[in-house]
Formats: C-alpha cells, structure tokens, sequence
DNA sequence: TAGAACCGGAGAGATGATCTCCACTTGTTG
DNA sequence: CAACAAGTGGAGATCATCTCTCCGGTTCTA
C-alpha cells in the first residue's frame, strides 16, 4: 500500500537473528518431533535457548513456522512414495512404504500430524498431498494387477491403514520404542490376498508391565483427577 | 466425624430430586456416548434441562458420575467376553468379541475412554478389568490351540488390536457410521493364521468426499486457525 | 403454609495457550 | 568507536475452557 516493495530484496536478517531464526527451526524440529503439534511455542523458545518474542518476530504464528517446517518432511514421504512405486514387486513397495510412513510417524510426531491432519498447509503441503495421491493409486492397482494385494483393497483405504499404525506408535511410545514392529506385519497379514502362514512379527510381545504403562499414558481423558481441592473447611 | 450416619439410612432425595438425578443419568449416557469424556459437565446439564449446580449436588465431581455411569457398561463388556468364551469355535468367538467390541466403542465413546484408558475407576472398574484379563488369555489360548488364530499372537495384543479398531471408529465417525465394518475384517485377515482367500469386507470403500471430511475431522491438533485477529489498526 | 430441600446459572478460580510490548542489549556501519 | 537500527527476553495482556461454588429464589411435602 505504502512502501512498494522491490520485488525480491527483503534485506537481509542480521548476523545474529538469522542464527537465531536457525536455532528456532531447528528447537521446532525436534520439539514438534517429539510432543507432535500441540507443543507450545514457549517450549520450542525455552528448548531453542531464546525467548518467545523472538520466535514471534520471525515467524507470525504458529501456523507459518510449521508450514516452514514441514515442506521439507512431505518432501521425504513424496521420495519414499516414488521409490515404493519404482519396486517392480508392487507389493513389495507397499511393504516398504507403510513400513517407511510407520518409522517416519515414529520419529516425527510433529509430521505425522501434519500428515493426517489435512487441517494444516492449505498451501504447499496440500499441494503435496495432491501429488502422492495418484501415486498410491497407482501402487495399489499394480499390486492388485500381481495378484498379491487383496482385490477389494483400495487407495482410500491406506489412510485408515495409516490411523492404525499411528494408534500403534502412540500407544508403545515411551514404553517400548518400536513396539509398533510387532503390529505392522500383523496388519499387512491381512491386506495380502492370500497367505499359507504368517509373516514373523519382528517384535516380540508387551508383557504385563509395558501394557499397563502404555495404558495410563494413553492419551485420552487425561486432566479432571483432582483439580480443585481448596476451599472445604467452613460449613460447621 | 460428627453426625455418625446410620449405616443404611441415607433419606431418600425428594422426589422432583429423584427424578432430575435420573435425568442427569440419561443425558450424561446420551452425551459421553457421543462426544467421549471429553463432554463438559455443562453440555450435559443442559442436555439434561438442568443447570449445572443440580448435577453436582447429586454427584460430587466428574469422575463420580463416570464412575457410577459406566459400571453398567462394563459388565455389558464382560457378558460379550462371557459369550465368546461360551463358544466353541474359539476364533468364532474371537471375531464375535472384537466385532461387538467395536460396535460398542462406535456406540458409545465413553465407555470407549472408560475401556481403553485404564486412567478410569481405581474402583470397581478395575476389577471388572482384571476379571476380564484372564478370559481374554483363555480365548486365545484356545483359540490357538484349534490352530486358527496365529501363533504369535498374544493377549496383550488385543489391546493394540482394540485401539487400531478405535482409530478407524473415530476416523469414519461422523463421515460414515459403520465406515469401520470394512477394517475390522481385513485386520482380523491378519489374525488367522493362514488363508486361503480374503472375508469379505461388510462396508463399501470411502470415497475421495468421505476421505476428505474424515480428514477434516481428524482430531489432532485443532485450535490456533486465526485466534486473535484484533487490535491492529495503531501504528500511525 | 412453614420451612426444608432443591434449583439455576452467574461467576470464582485454575489452567494453559497464543501473541504483544517495551525497556534493554547487540551488531553494523560510516 | 560512536550512533542507532535491529534484535532480544519474558512478563503479562487476552482469550478460551473447565470444574466446581454460592446464594437468592422456587418448589415439595407434611
């Protein structure tokens, strides 16, 4: 409106602030990684070693440094995508790929959400998404075509594949990491058209213990246990 | 500590007392089973046509009207287990249980939460659990002796089963009630132990609108779109 | 019809998140 | 080596939600 700005000289940032908009990328990372999007910016500043405002200078909300941060992950996925699809063994690529997507939700909470969400990224990261779409189609019909994928499978279908893998992470998590392996094979055991046995599970089983923790962390209903608890002694 | 209460003499409530509380009871059922336990204590007080005080002099806190609502639901859930025990086919009962399971937790999300976050009931919620425990051993055991269900399969992994079956409830909630009836079959798919074909799916596919809303829906990480949005117009 | 029991719902108080503001510090540049 | 624009920290303004309390007014019941 008022200054026009030269189309792409934005002035540089100065020495420091540019160190420090790196240092908030990557604190982002890995606390998005970790606790998934609902992480709080001021624990990304604390982690990051600065202050809130600092991030708030650099990025204008929440939303922008995510989209920042993500373009980069779908990336990946869009590579892992092309090398399941470039598998002569479509199926094969299928394995690999829902094997890859579950070890990526399981290092990268912040991407997963991004991931499942579609609430996040109307720009790039949708764009993305429209891209990969066609790919898993594609990968789903050749691996019906070999015979191996079970006929009344399709592409929708891989999100909710997805959720379910993602209910496995979540739910081994901090109890016994890579829990998840023991259930990935299970559920492609039942996406294979047929099958004389059974795929080895390549994690052995939760004991007692590993499920009672995975339990009390278990997400839902947390909150509500003992709020208040003041005020009683005045009746009498 | 003062008036010691006659052991078996609490006075009945009123009777417009009486008759709200059970009105607290019903609405506070209809609500958790929708929204899980999320629901506010409000949402259920005016689902009720009450206002919110009513429903805490009847029961002292959230947690108590949890507690006393969904006992109820439990032994629902260990009559299912009583009856897959009862039958014969082992991994007939097995599919019986995990189908009902999930038209239970499809049916009613509270006593989802309540099932599947073990944060619930110190009381006598937890005994219902672990009386449930060793059923569920025993179903599996037998059903791995009739040499149906997979060998490496455990009983700690219902758990996981459940909560993947969870996963697709929440996902097509609201989309596609019943959207979950093409899942559970395919993940039972991987529970036998060998196959020669596939089970028919009970649910036709998702299309790319239902696959989109289920999406949009996908609870993670909501809130922040545009939170504040004022104060601006000041600077010269 | 007295008065105990009950009711509604505003609001106190806790929590927890996003984002702003400004006194102060630091880097850069002539 | 100033001078000053750029950058910084972090307290706190706002907002949004919950749970649970309080009390003036209403309704049952005996």
């Amino acid at each position: 409106m008022d200054t026009p700005t030269p189309p792409a000289a934005p002035r540089p940032l100065r020495r420091d602030a540019e160190l420090n908009r790196q240092r908030v990328l990557v604190a982002a990372k890995e606390v998005f990684a970790e606790r998934g999007l609902e992480a709080t910016l001021d624990e990304i500043a604390k982690h990051a070693g600065l202050g809130v405002g600092t991030v708030y200078r650099r990025f204008p909300n929440k939303e922008a440094l995510i989209d920042a941060l993500f373009e980069e992950g779908f990336a990946q996925i869009l590579e892992l995508t092309e090398r399941a699809l470039a598998e002569a063994d479509a199926w094969a690529g299928l394995v690999f790929l829902l094997t890859r997507m579950a070890e990526v939700q399981a290092a990268d909470f912040g991407l997963r959400d991004v991931m499942l969400s579609e609430t996040y990224g109307r720009d790039r990261i949708a764009q993305m998404r429209d891209r990969i779409k066609p790919m898993m189609e594609q990968l789903v019909a050749r691996a019906q075509e070999q015979g191996l994928l079970r006929a009344d499978f399709r592409a929708t279908d891989i999100m909710a594949v997805q959720l379910m893998i993602s209910a496995t992470v979540e739910f081994t998590h901090g109890v016994r990491d890579g829990g998840w392996r023991r259930y990935v094979p299970m559920l492609l055991d039942g996406l294979i058209a047929r099958r004389d046995g059974v795929t080895e599970l390549a994690e052995p089983e939760l004991d007692d213990d590993d499920l009672h923790s995975a339990m009390q962390s278990w997400p839902r209903y947390r909150r509500g246990s003992a709020p208040v608890e003041s005020r009683r002694q005045q009746d009498l």
